[in-house]
DNA sequence: ATGTATGCAAACCATTTGCAATGAC
DNA sequence: GTCATTGCAAATGGTTTGCATACAT
């Protein structure tokens, strides 16, 4: 889905639990959705912020952390932490599709799409509980870095004939 | 498995991972593996920090991280980002067999076998990745928060049909 | 007019870092 | 004796908090 079509879906959602909350419709609540959805993948607040400054729109970073907490509890966005300090965000909607591909070398993070495996593991039956969606981490070597290994085992053994 | 039988297993794993890497075998780094091994779940720096002072031996913070850090990269210990600030751990021989449910209401973390799911999700095939393990997280609503929230949804209905 | 949301600055706290002392090899 | 590891204290940095101001209702 494109990015604008996503804004335009979740924005009436937006308006929606506003007025179901008895919340405010503030400028920025708006805004940093809309700038949310130009994100392909998963982002954290300090990507947010510069992407703030692109545009050469303030907004304070509480105000993102507010704004981020709120459409976290409204279910529009989840939450990753990976190796990197900071939390990374994920519109729900594509980590719906979504499984994340860590290695465990590097810290890189890939997604690839399984919709088939998330609905398996989201449709899960579990008694004294309702789920609602899920996330998937598989961790293992990235090609790069398995690459690297096996160069790198070369040349020791290469060491060890040579001695 | 019982936790003596696992640290026994995990000691000697240990032994040989500090002999590939020419490591030390300092006493810190069994007694940190043992008092892991007697957690049955996750666990974070600090539950760790209280368990040595319950058995009245000192090793300092830095310390703990350290080996925490180094049994990560050995591959004993995988680690969780839950609702709480503080990273988790757990044993990867346990993380291999369960699942984590969490309440997105209350945040409380449930463990639930499925083996067959978790070897399911590990051997994913994909092209340039090799899977070693996985975390499966099932987000939704534990039986105590839907309780409460459907309590609550009567007493409002309650209180319009009394308008 | 009222009270929620924003912006700012200070506080918080888990984790990391630098360095001297210790002890495994 | 050498150098990895420990312990301590200070620094770091993402996130939270308190409060005055702005603004949606």
């Amino acid at each position: 889905m494109e990015s604008s079509k996503i804004y335009t879906e979740l924005e009436a959602k937006l308006t929606q639990y506003i007025a179901e909350k008895k919340l405010r419709k503030t400028e920025e609540r708006y805004i940093i959705l809309k700038q949310i959805c130009s994100f392909s993948s998963h982002f954290d607040i300090c990507m947010l912020e510069q992407r703030f400054n692109e545009i050469n729109y303030f907004v304070s970073r509480a105000t993102l952390y507010n704004t981020i907490e709120l459409l976290v509890k409204a279910g529009f966005l989840i939450t990753h932490q990976f190796a990197s300090k900071s939390t990374h965000y994920e519109l729900r909607i594509l980590a719906e599709i979504y499984s994340h591909l860590i290695c465990t070398a590097c810290g890189a993070v890939r997604e690839v799409r399984d919709v088939a495996l998330k609905k398996n593991v989201s449709n899960i039956k579990i008694t004294r509980f309702t789920p609602a969606f899920s996330t998937i981490y598989v961790y293992g070597i990235c090609s790069k870095c398995k690459y690297k290994m096996q160069k790198k085992s070369n040349n020791n053994n290469k060491d060890i004939t040579r001695k």
